[in-house]
DNA sequence: GTCTATATTTTGATAGAC
DNA sequence: GTCTATCAAAATATAGAC
């Protein structure tokens, strides 16, 4: 479609400013200002300030779901899937740091799509719940508090988005395993 | 002070709608209809909404740096200060939930006072990394990556206020001990 | 201490010229 | 595809009556 890169750019540079103020404190005056053009052309490209949030959640969300569908269907054991789990956000917040912050704290302001984006999520935490049970019911896992580790756990890969994009010189892969040791493995001798 | 009571009641009422979506999406008269009250009366009792997120913001970002300055005068070893750093924010946060989520979330609305809680956020960090590097050298640690151990235990205690308004039922020692555990131990077999 | 009325600015969005 | 001009609604805050 013609001028679709125009609008994702748009969608990159919202996401951006929408991680700095928020949401409801970015204008389209701002963004306009961000993409050196006049408010009233940008819906040339959009049709509204809600659309952009819509599309910078969404499909991040959607994209976490399929990455937990595809865990759940391995033969991995608890460890194995939690590990993965690690992985798929280091991954995915890597790719698009400002649209994860987007969806860590905007998300309520979505409207249409409020409560879609409300099923995804639970449903995602529910499945990640139901790995870490399964470890500790296998003796993968200490008999730590479930709800405590899923908590610990999801805390911190939500945040990754703050984190990432100043550990540019870390690998990715070296992030990853650190993560994987300090969340595993605790960092008590 | 005439009528402090019901500035503070106004703070209060103010915490939990920002909370609810920031303090940018949340209007005077949102605040004033939560009071039972008209916008313009809530001036009787502050400036500005500035003045509110201020009043919010920066009490509670002086409490974590009090605290923070207790256990960095003990004698404590550095696994003791972590655990008592744990119990600061468990404390902290079950006192004023709604205050940490705008601590957490709109503290980039600050203006005046934008500098001063960066500052406090600063060094709270830098001593709290200060422990983690002190224990690592004393093999109270393990070698892990310093910096994601922060990371990781920060975003934790920073994502408190979202999780323990749902546990009141847990009473709030059992809820420090089960965090230092998967804090410090891990989850791992 | 709360109200009504209102001033001023800013907001998301549209119409129409180029 | 971007612009100028503009609208209608909503925002923070103040003035003054009760």
């Amino acid at each position: 479609m013609k001028g679709e890169n125009r609008k994702q750019e748009i969608i990159q540079t919202a996401a951006k400013l929408f991680t700095e103020k928020g949401y409801s404190a970015v204008t389209m005056r701002d963004l306009a200002k961000a993409m050196g053009i006049k408010a009233a052309s940008l819906y040339n490209h959009i049709n509204s300030k809600q659309d952009i949030l819509k599309s910078i959640i969404i499909s991040l969300a959607e994209t976490f779901t399929n990455g937990m569908e595809s865990i759940k269907a391995s033969n991995d054991n608890s460890i194995e899937k939690l590990k993965k789990i690690v992985t798929l956000h280091v991954e995915i917040t890597s790719q698009n740091a400002y649209g994860m912050a987007s969806l860590n704290n905007d998300w309520m302001h979505l409207e249409e799509q409020l409560d879609y984006y409300l099923k995804l999520r639970s449903d995602y935490e529910d499945d990640f719940r139901l790995i870490i049970n399964r470890g500790i019911k296998t003796n993968e896992l200490h008999n730590v508090n479930a709800e405590v580790a899923l908590f610990s756990m999801l805390s911190t890969l939500r945040s990754l988005y703050l984190w990432l994009p100043k550990k540019e010189d870390i690998q990715k892969e070296q992030l990853t395993a650190n993560l994987i040791e300090v969340l595993l493995d605790g960092i008590n001798n």
